[in-house]
DNA sequence: CAAATTCCTTATCTTTTGTTAACGTTTTGA
DNA sequence: TCAAAACGTTAACAAAAGATAAGGAATTTG
């Protein structure tokens, strides 16, 4: 993918949140860059500051923490998704997590020096504070619903309702991973997947 | 307490996100209300759109599910916190929340319409602007590290921790509620209490 | 103040999950 | 292309959690 449309690909996104004249995209995008990262490289290493905010235009990435020597996958951004260790980020300290690529990947970033520049721009900043915002509803909402499903669902339950609204992407996920974002162990995943299958059959 | 000093509260929390000038305070506060509830009132309930974020200036508020009959608690706000049923006040959306006051409280809120005139108002925009994101933010972060707490610690280890930073707080709440709040039921949690006791006894 | 309710613990039994290991299949990568 | 690694399932056993019920202490409330 070439860099124009990953940026323009940028640009709908962002505007899907905020509408940005010409002028004002030409200022913002100045800002950004585009990255293109192969298969299982990493966006973001534990105990590293991630230094900057991206959109997946192309492919796919995972988060996962290290305990005890082994990865245990949080979360997922595909296409059209942000992606970033917010708190890390946005505190300036280190990530507790790592975020690697699943496939080949294309990824547009902000880093926080330009976010900050773009802040203070007066062309932009009102739009980028607007953004940011919008941005931070939006997953804290995501977020909430997870906690809500930790809190009053059992991992049986999750599952099912993972299989109704995860769409496509649960088929380019292995299950291991999927078994961990659902808070229990891939072995466990197993037998929940055949208990759901007998009764449906 | 009297109105004035809640209001003041409200300013001190506001200022420590964003700071303002006097002039400023004035035309924000007027978009406040100050409310007073008595233990056991429903700031939010399932079903109805919430219509306001709140600071709990005094008292404090638990958030519940109800499933199956049964309350499920999974969060609460204390003393300069904010408040609110975050996915229905922002897609208008009915909540499928509870939120029930613990002690008498009080509690200074920004209904939905005053907000919004509040961002249009050419001296308070780019402020009200700011200080939502970095609220949303600092909830999205509370909510990354709680996920990141389900996916890779068991009961006993959210537990512990909960112990180490749960503060004073811990002790205002009845300990079925904080069962719930680490996704487990209260008998599970007595259990656990007893196990980590006969450890560090 | 007294009755009722709430709260926490404990016990018993059932269900589920975690752990470890084995096996065949698929995918990966040199 | 071919050996190595990764993946998903299953089994067996241990550990933990859920469900239900009972009892006593603490709190609430009329």
């Amino acid at each position: 993918m070439d860099p124009l449309s990953a940026l323009q690909k940028f640009r709908e996104y962002f505007e899907s949140y905020v509408p940005l004249t010409d002028e004002e995209w030409n200022a913002l995008s100045q800002y950004l860059t585009v990255d293109t990262l192969k298969k299982k490289k990493f966006y973001v290493e534990a105990g590293k500051v991630c230094d900057q905010i991206g959109l997946v235009v192309k492919g796919a990435v995972r988060y996962y923490h290290v305990k005890d020597g082994e990865e245990i996958t949080g979360y997922f951004s595909f296409e059209n998704e942000m992606l970033s260790s917010y708190k890390s980020f946005l505190k300036r300290t280190p990530a507790t997590n790592y975020i690697q690529t699943l496939e080949d990947s294309v990824i547009v970033n902000l880093n926080h020096k330009n976010l900050q520049q773009a802040c203070m721009n007066p062309l932009l900043g009102f739009k980028m504070e607007r953004f940011g915002r919008l941005t931070a509803e939006h997953y804290l909402m995501c977020y909430e619903d997870r906690v809500t499903s930790f809190i009053t669902q059992s991992p049986e339950e999750r599952y099912s309702q993972l299989l109704e609204t995860g769409g496509e992407a649960l088929y380019r996920i292995p299950q291991h991973y999927i078994a961990n974002f659902l808070g229990i162990t891939p072995v466990s995943l197993s037998r929940i997947r055949r208990r759901i299958m007998k009764i449906s059959a």
